[in-house]
DNA sequence: GCCAACGTTGGC
DNA sequence: GCCAACGTTGGC
């Protein structure tokens, strides 16, 4: 799962109340789709801070609540505001996700892509804009692995 | 700041 | 249903 820092970090989602918080704002029918049939409580996830120098893997988090509509989309004040989406008929969905552990060394996309075995992630390939996808137990392990949690 | 990638919109 | 225009993402 895919955020900018300046907007919401790993570090600030640690900080919160039982680490948790949900993952509103996604307003990519792929994305929500990987949300709505891919993600089951226990479900782990590499989070990942965009949009920064350098982008990198900041930590592991893990899914606490499955998908359930996106509240925010009927909210007139806020800025994922989407009037399509009514309480009745919600077009969009989201995830409760628990902040784990802080990745000791953040894995920079650099290194990520420099790694022959993440060479097949969406993450490292060209042009990948989703915000929330799956990857393999090997990707995931193999980046827990470079961030110093090798054990967890 | 640039621009490639790619999703969305809307006229036809 | 096609596709050009436009908007967004996000690395560089």
């Amino acid at each position: 799962m895919k955020s900018e820092p300046d907007v919401h970090s790993f570090e600030h989602h640690l900080s919160l109340p039982d680490a948790t918080d949900s993952w509103n704002g996604v307003r990519n029918y792929q994305a929500r789709n990987y949300m709505r049939d891919g993600m089951k409580c226990g479900d782990r996830v590499i989070f990942y801070h965009s949009n920064t120098e350098p982008p990198h893997a900041a930590g592991v988090a893990e899914i606490v609540r499955e998908a359930y509509p996106d509240h925010t989309a009927w909210d007139p004040e806020s800025e994922y505001h989407d009037p399509r989406s009514t309480p009745e008929k919600p077009s969009w969905l989201m995830v409760d996700v628990r902040a784990l552990r802080a990745l000791p060394m953040p894995v920079s996309l650099a290194t990520m892509k420099g790694n022959p075995l993440l060479e097949d992630m969406p993450l490292v390939r060209r042009g990948n804009r989703l915000s929330v996808f799956p990857i393999s137990e090997v990707h995931y392990l193999e980046i827990l692995r470079m961030g110093g949690l090798e054990d967890f």
